[in-house]
DNA sequence: GGTCAAGAGTACAGATCGGTACACTTTGTG
DNA sequence: CACAAAGTGTACCGATCTGTACTCTTGACC
């Protein structure tokens, strides 16, 4: 297959990326630890900076579809008839990424931390992941205005990414629990009726 | 004076190190923008590991300095008698930061980014910033047990790095005032009673 | 079986990396 | 003035970095 050799060659890339970060991982050691040779990943991409781009794109659409199929399960099975199922899910969703060993942090805020400046187009992109994922937590929510599902989107996704955070600095595993108990309590305080 | 060179040296690095990371950061660079001669930095730190190390640590002497009497100074303008006046104007402070021009996110979380393996001596140090601050917030907080003091403050430290995190990865500098406003809610749902 | 694209393997270029060696200069002090 | 500490300037080391060139091999398809 001509894709599962690209695909391989993400796989690992985002593997050492996660581990030792995007400048401390040379190409070299891409090459050496996915056995593909080094002419063919520069006919997949053209520079280590594509390379790159394309391992985030990646873990953005690999992500995405585990992250919204486990809220739909969790939703499911946890929260059958709670009124922010959907909501309550990320957060045990986010938890179990903590929990396992391929949590290495957020790859976006790491990657917008590597690459500082914010004209920088994997910046940029990071910026944009982030954007996508406020409009999908947007989309959880109903009953309100557009303005303040716009507000709800951006704090609970502040309350996820600080979760995210805290437990990858830190080390302290419960931060998901954590935020999931704040934004109850918000949500409590808020006239939002919200789908689950 | 011996002490403004180092200091000087390290400031440079520091503000290197913010714009490009660590990494991307070369030690020829550090020392042709700061003028202080290679001999010079290398009888002030053996390696590049252990300047970094002396940045973070003269960045949480500093940041600590300024945050806590800002701190003091907004709770007793701006909250004269608000029961959490001490915890609102942390975020008040993170706001005034995240709208300078030399914001670039948090070093500690940008650090534990990049050396992203916890058994790293840089991510520990990190982790152990963390833990300070976590410490001088719960000091801000009373009238509760001691594990609920414990809690408010891993909350309150949570809220404030999903707010440094936010801003810098999406850019969006509201996301104090955002925080802040998550952090009443809470407060208001809790027993607590806080110093001002 | 012949053809041709795709990939492997590797050598290497040019730059930069962290770090060292060493000779020279400045500066403070008795 | 003498002397020692501290700092400068620079050349250089070996390693590693990104990226290129070129040959050899494999395998699919006609």
């Amino acid at each position: 297959m001509a894709g599962s050799r690209k695909e391989h060659l993400l796989e690992t890339a985002l593997k050492l990326f996660n581990q030792h970060g995007f400048h401390a991982t040379g190409i070299d050691r891409v090459q050496a630890e996915s056995g593909v040779s080094k002419t063919t990943m520069y006919k997949y991409f053209r520079n280590k900076d594509e390379l790159i781009r394309a391992v985030l794109e990646m873990r953005h659409e690999q992500f995405g579809k585990w992250f919204t199929s486990r809220v739909i399960k969790i939703s499911r099975e946890s929260y059958p008839d709670h009124p922010y199922g959907k909501l309550m899910s990320m957060f045990d969703a986010v938890s179990e990424w903590i929990h396992s060993d391929t949590f290495f942090g957020c790859n976006f805020i790491n990657a917008s931390a590597e690459f500082s400046d914010f004209q920088h187009p994997i910046h940029v992109y990071a910026a944009q992941h982030k954007l996508e994922w406020s409009e999908y937590i947007r989309g959880c929510v109903s009953g309100v205005s557009e303005a303040e599902a716009d507000e709800m989107a951006k704090e609970i996704l502040l309350l996820l990414d600080g979760a995210i955070v805290s437990a990858h600095t830190t080390g302290l595993k419960d931060s998901a629990e954590r935020a999931q108990r704040m934004m109850l309590l918000i949500l409590q305080n808020s006239t939002a009726e919200v789908l689950d």
